[in-house]
DNA sequence: AAAGGGACTTGGCAACAATTTG
DNA sequence: CAAATTGTTGCCAAGTCCCTTT
């Protein structure tokens, strides 16, 4: 039942609408929400620090898992196949942390990238050095569809580089004979021209394995019938359904049409969801409109709802008759179109500056400022304990533009013979003091703001009431650009109602204008745009500030769902891009030679596509956009990373590759200098032009999304065995952990890390000191002598040998759990989980994971979360992306 | 093909809120 | 109960990828 329960759980729906958010989801039976642990803390005797996670997974098997609901532990981890061994190498020994450094902050100490690491050499090397030809053949099959991206030195995810060196790196033999196989001639023909044809040939076949295949469901990933390459199952399989589609044009990515018998999972929706398909489907041809209609409707009904007692409020008010929360998503009509109807109030200003007269000092002197230039002073006096004092850009734009305010004859004139102090200090008390306030004054400010914003909150679209994510309106400030950004330090002016386009339904009143005596810029009527109104960019004036429904709104859902249909539609797909892009890597033609690397970087180790960026932001890179400087080759066949990414954070990695990969590279590179295109026959529409040959719809971000989905769900595959609720989430953050290595996402480290550490090496001093006290008292207590006393001095109890032993070992399982809690917390000091949780890890498998392993959503998923993923929720069990 | 406009997703962090700890 | 922690949310910068225009 537990999975029963589950599946219920749904948002409210129409009846009871009410609007405010609260949405819960629970489970029926259990839930309490309320203790979440935090993860870290249990024990688990499985995991022992090293779980290197392997990505490999086995077979998977065992299909029917669903349902079960009683443990199982033994399901999943068969024998670990032989191949992965190896490499588990011993990893765990710390990772070496300090990954990240990011441009300001810490020094360098870093050391490699966050993926390997100190811990490199030593595997590193040898995997490198010999490459490994093992991983036979046969095996491959089974794990066709493993991805690339473990980067294979790396430390945590070893295992993953098996894949990796089987398929890309290494192992000449391997590689070799494998892309002979299937290739054979045509180089050129693009994959996809090549997978219908023989799609046709199988056709029926395909169809029906893949049918089969569906239900037994959890071996997914397998595919086995990759086989051989020669086959391609996946390629024609796909083919045969979308064939006809894809000619009608194509581009657009959701995927076409009709198909709405996808292979695979035509078996499952039918059963229930029937959600999955309209939704991209309709986007073209569709649109019929019977099947619209027909559409809506269901949803309508679908939603079950199970409120849970906590849903206090639950009917409070009635406003207007609909607001469902339908997990279902309606479904978008083709040609673009967004909505149908579209209501909201427009955007809040920021109040107006409001002086407060204190003085800086000019020369030592207290100086006069009007309004508006104490209030760009007070910008700057506010960033006074900021990174950005240490900037002379920062500084430079800061006074440019404030000297455009002060006007040419004030009488500051410089910047170094400022002293802001004075506003700073104020700035600093009138926070201590808004502390300091009692929570019922707290609390009443927060309602009255609320009640100000409440309009505002929320739209109404399609007739169903969405909250809005950003309403109000970006407040004047100092540009706060990451790494070294040109731009950072200029004034980001006020943005007035006459900067704003609205876009609202038609036969609708327009907002009103907040503030008297303005207007907006335009109001638009526009359905194939999803934001309600947007301004340009003070600092970029080609730039737009949108505003656009929250990530729970059913738009986004929609669209959500929609990028992960589609990664999941590449698992059909990559076995044969990957042959395709490996017969390329030899190619005489150089831009296919340069494509080809660069879809191997960005399959193997997710790394963004890399468009083009101006002078004026900060200088990185992606992909396409690396520096020969980037990537140094290290024979026989390492490539070192080093660049600085989106957001200027670092990405450090060694990776062994595949040799010829390895020779293109230093070819690459030959004849330039540092500083020039490592791929300068490339770039970012090339490239995508060049994937959607392969798959419809096919660009370089889908490769992340697949590679952090698939990474999850393998992990989670090969990690979970039974065991307690807490080892369950902490094998689930480890599979988390695994995915946001792959895609590089940092954190800082908190200053008080150093000092959480090392309180936590304090208690397991205490511990070990009252360990050592009962060690003592039992030897005694045992042949019959008293215990010794306490540091107090005060006797203790008598204590029977068998009781000191039961506290000695309850001693000696804190000690465990803290250090265990000191390790986990010194792996993820510079990993953020949050980020691949938001936005690449397919809810889907988390919640059938849940499901599967009768975990509470809620766990997993916090509130914005569930509500984000609304549309996720009935998933069945036994999904696998 | 290159340039530019436009719309939407992805990201890290700081401020806040909720909880746990001492 | 205050202080310390940890979890959430808001903010807004920075990417990706189209599509249209030159």
């Amino acid at each position: 039942m537990a999975v029963e329960a589950f599946a219920k759980t749904n948002l409210m729906e129409d009846m009871d609408d009410d609007d405010d958010m609260p949405l819960v989801f629970k489970r029926s039976s259990t839930t309490s929400k309320q203790n979440q642990s935090n993860s870290s803390s249990q024990k688990q005797d499985g995991r022992s620090g090293r779980q290197v996670p392997d990505i490999r997974s086995p077979n998977g098997q065992s299909s029917s898992t669903h349902k079960v609901k009683t443990v199982t532990s033994s399901k999943a981890s068969p024998a670990v196949s032989p191949l992965t061994s190896p490499k588990a190498s011993p990893l765990s020994s710390r990772t070496s942390p300090a990954p990240n450094s990011r441009p300001s902050s810490s020094a360098g100490n870093q050391a490699k990238n966050v993926n390997q690491q100190s811990n490199v050499t030593p595997k590193e090397s040898k995997q490198a050095v010999e490459p490994k030809s093992e991983p036979n053949d046969e095996a491959e099959d089974s794990d066709d569809d493993k991805l690339l991206s473990s980067r294979v030195p790396s430390g945590l995810s070893k295992s993953t580089s098996v894949h990796a060196k089987k398929v890309l790196c290494t192992s000449t033999s391997v590689q070799k004979s494998r892309p002979p196989k299937k290739e054979d001639s045509d180089d050129e023909t693009p994959l996809a021209s090549r997978f219908p044809m023989k799609s046709n040939a199988g056709a029926s076949t395909s169809k029906f394995s893949s049918s089969e295949e569906v239900k037994p469901k959890i071996r997914q990933n397998g595919l086995p019938s990759a086989t051989v390459l020669s086959k391609r199952p996946p390629g024609e399989v796909k083919s045969a359904a979308q064939a006809s589609v894809k000619k009608p044009r194509l581009s657009d990515a959701s995927t076409p049409v009709s198909s709405k018998q996808p292979p695979f999972k035509t078996e499952k929706k039918t059963e229930d969801d029937d959600d999955d398909v309209p939704i991209s489907q309709r986007i073209k041809k569709a649109v019929d409109s019977a099947s619209a209609s027909a559409s809506k409707v269901s949803y309508v009904k679908k939603a079950t709802k199970v409120v849970s007692s906590s849903m206090k409020k639950t009917k409070k008010k009635l406003k207007k008759p609909k607001y469902s929360k339908s997990s279902k998503l309606q479904p978008s009509s083709g040609d673009g179109q967004k909505w149908t109807t579209l209501e909201h109030n427009g955007v809040i200003f920021p109040p107006p500056y409001k002086p407060h007269g204190v003085k800086m000092l000019y020369k030592g002197k207290p100086v006069d400022l009007t309004p508006e230039q104490e209030e760009v002073a007070t910008m700057y006096a506010v960033m006074l304990d900021t990174e950005y004092m240490t900037k002379e850009q920062f500084k430079e734009n800061f006074m440019n533009d404030w000297r455009k305010i002060l006007g040419k004859n004030h009488v500051i004139q410089k910047l170094e013979e400022c002293d802001f102090t004075p506003i700073y200090e104020w700035h600093q008390s009138e926070k201590e003091k808004k502390k300091q306030m009692s929570s019922e004054e707290k609390k009443a400010l927060r309602e009255e703001k609320l009640k100000q914003e409440e309009k505002y909150m929320w739209a109404i679209v399609d007739g169903v009431k969405e909250k809005v994510g950003n309403f109000r309106v970006e407040p004047p400030g100092l540009f706060r650009g990451r790494g070294e950004h040109p731009k950072m330090g200029k004034l980001k002016r006020r943005i007035r109602p006459n900067d704003i386009t609205i876009n609202i339904g038609k036969g609708v009143p327009v907002p009103e204008c907040p503030i008297p005596g303005q207007r907006w810029k335009e109001v638009r009527h526009d359905n194939t745009v999803t934001w309600l109104a947007f301004w340009n960019d003070p600092i970029n004036p080609r730039e737009f500030k949108y505003v656009f429904l929250a990530a729970s709104s059913s738009l986004k859902g929609q669209s959500d769902k929609e990028k992960y249909e589609k990664a999941r539609r590449l698992k059909d797909y990559i076995e044969g891009i990957r042959s395709a892009y490996t017969k390329d890597f030899a190619s005489k033609d150089p831009v296919k030679r340069q494509i080809a690397v660069a879809t191997y970087l960005i399959d193997k180790l997710a790394l963004r596509a890399g468009n083009e960026k101006d002078d004026d932001e900060a200088d990185t890179v992606g992909c396409c956009t690396l520096k020969v400087e980037n990537v140094e080759p290290v024979p026989p066949n390492i490539l070192k990373f080093d660049f600085l990414g989106k957001d200027s954070i670092r990405y450090q990695n060694e990776v062994a590759v595949y040799e010829p990969v390895f020779k293109a590279i230093q070819q690459f590179r030959s004849g330039k200098k540092g500083s020039d295109d490592l791929f300068d026959k490339l770039d970012t529409s090339k490239l995508n032009a060049h994937l959607k040959e392969l798959m419809p719809g096919l660009t370089a971000k889908v490769f992340r999304t697949y590679n952090a989905s698939f990474t999850l769900e393998q992990q989670l595959t090969k990690l979970t065995q039974g065991g307690e609720l807490a080892d369950k989430i902490a094998v689930y953050n480890v599979a988390n952990k695994e995915v946001a290595i792959i895609c590089n996402h940092q954190r800082t480290v908190s200053k008080s890390h150093s000092v959480q550490i090392s309180r936590l090496n304090n208690k397991i001093d205490e511990l070990k000191a009252i360990l050592e006290e009962f060690k003592v008292d039992l030897a005694r207590a045992k042949k019959g002598k008293p215990p010794v006393k306490g540091a107090d001095g005060k006797a203790k109890r008598n204590l029977t040998p068998q009781a000191l032993q039961i506290k000695i070992d309850q001693t000696n399982v804190k000690i465990d759990n803290i250090e265990r809690q000191i390790d986990t917390k010194e792996e993820l000091k510079t990993v953020a989980l949050g980020t691949s949780k938001i936005n690449y890890l397919d809810p889907r498998i988390t919640v059938a994971w849940c499901k599967r392993h009768e975990v509470p959503i809620e766990k997993m998923f916090n509130k914005s979360l569930l509500a984000k993923f609304a549309w996720a929720m009935d998933v069945e069990p036994s999904f696998t992306f």
